[in-house]
DNA sequence: GCTGGGGAGTGATTCAAATCACATGGCGCC
DNA sequence: GGCGCCATGTGATTTGAATCACTCCCCAGC
């Protein structure tokens, strides 16, 4: 599918480049549908495209040596993935899989790596992208560090709700939210346990399934006083 | 204490430097000494130095929310840590403690980043620093999604032995190895499962400590299987 | 409308690691 | 030399999440 110079530049990554580069970028460019559990990226090749994703939500995971999944961050449009070897030209380490029917821009990494090459701003986006991706996954490590299994669950579904709603806000919601499994992977814990963490909270009224796509959350606060341990579930 | 360029040359980053570079950075360099346990790097603190690990070990730590310690990565001499406020202006997410008495370099920020902003092989070696950095994050992630506990401590301990003896050595040696504590909160373990681990595998003599300063691997193969989960204990 | 599959919900059971509570041992420091 | 701290070693006990084995439900596709 056809990529217009308007949908990379919809990217904050890219929405400082001059028309021409942003053009031939286009040109090169690809759009890319995937259906549910659909594998974005292949862990091990060495992956010459960066994923854009522009609707849906993706998964980075991995798997350990005796063959279990986990689950390593979410991926929400607008952001992108697979930027590692565009660094450092290895493989792919993690596998990306699509979680909900997602839309994504890839991007040749060579046309990338010389348009981020002559454009420092770029170089230095790409820098910011993987700190904060480092950040990130020192949170993550945190989480798993955490003793109590359901505060360990709200703290991730915590990590879900939109910024922009976490103060002060009475409901929130989580479009197109990750399924227990999912969420199950990247806490190490089972998938019954998530479940039955949900079931308190659909009970507290303080989460409410609105179809699958949609978790709202009706008491903001009360969740984050769970995932700071400062109430009990 | 006096940073000579000489000394700022031996460490892999800065090996490519001019020979006034690498004297300018030196004059704003320090070398300090830590005891065990002595903080290098705090954490939410904006760092104003990048720290080069000259002799000892070091380990990032970071904290959950309720207060425990959790151990994110180790560093060996020749690495350096405290570099990603090089790269987002952000705060240091993560307490970096000296395990053995150490001595470190400590380059100021100012001063490398005007460096790395005119060379581009420092920058670079920086982005695959980074780059390393979260694939390293990966591997340990995957660490921690093992079920089988033993095998967990095995795969950390074959992370420690160098690179060099991995293969077709019969007997290696880990030096300043970390307590079982510091290797316990880097697992999500108990420090007394951590012991029990080690008991079995000196039992079996594969492992045998030498003092408190190295740990000798006996059966390298051996702990390879173990942590490939080829043999159980 | 029917069927099938995947996600979610739930109780019973198990079990391995955490926790607790010590003992021991080595080493640095006074 | 002795003191004290910290790392290590070890048994007893607890516990809480994993596992197992289901059922139920929703939705998509026929």
């Amino acid at each position: 599918m056809i990529v217009t110079p308007d949908l990379l530049r919809s990217f904050s990554v890219l929405k400082t480049l001059a028309d021409n580069d942003l053009l031939g970028l286009a040109q090169q460019s690809s759009l890319r549908k995937f259906t549910r559990r659909g594998i974005v990226l292949n862990a091990g090749e060495k992956e010459e495209h960066v994923c854009l994703l522009f609707e849906g939500r993706l998964q980075g995971v991995d798997f350990t040596i005796d063959g279990r999944e986990v689950g390593l961050y979410f991926v929400q449009p607008g952001e992108f993935c697979g930027e590692l070897g565009l660094v450092d030209h290895g493989p792919q380490p993690e596998y990306v899989i699509a979680l909900t029917p997602s839309v994504v821009v890839f991007v040749p990494m060579s046309g990338l790596r010389e348009i981020m090459n002559k454009t420092p701003t770029v170089a230095n986006t790409l820098g910011l992208k993987l700190a904060d991706r480092v950040r990130q996954m020192i949170f993550q490590r945190s989480l798993l560090g955490l003793p109590n299994i359901p505060q360990r669950v709200c703290c991730q579904l915590w990590a879900l709700v939109p910024t922009r709603d976490r103060e002060a806000v009475a409901a929130s919601a989580i479009a197109n939210p990750p399924t227990h499994m999912e969420i199950a992977i990247m806490l190490n814990v089972s998938r019954e346990t998530v479940t039955r963490v949900f079931q308190t909270l659909q009970k507290r009224q303080i989460v409410r399934r609105d179809g699958s796509t949609n978790l709202i959350i009706n008491e903001v606060k009360t969740l984050k006083d769970f995932a700071e341990g400062k109430e009990t579930i």
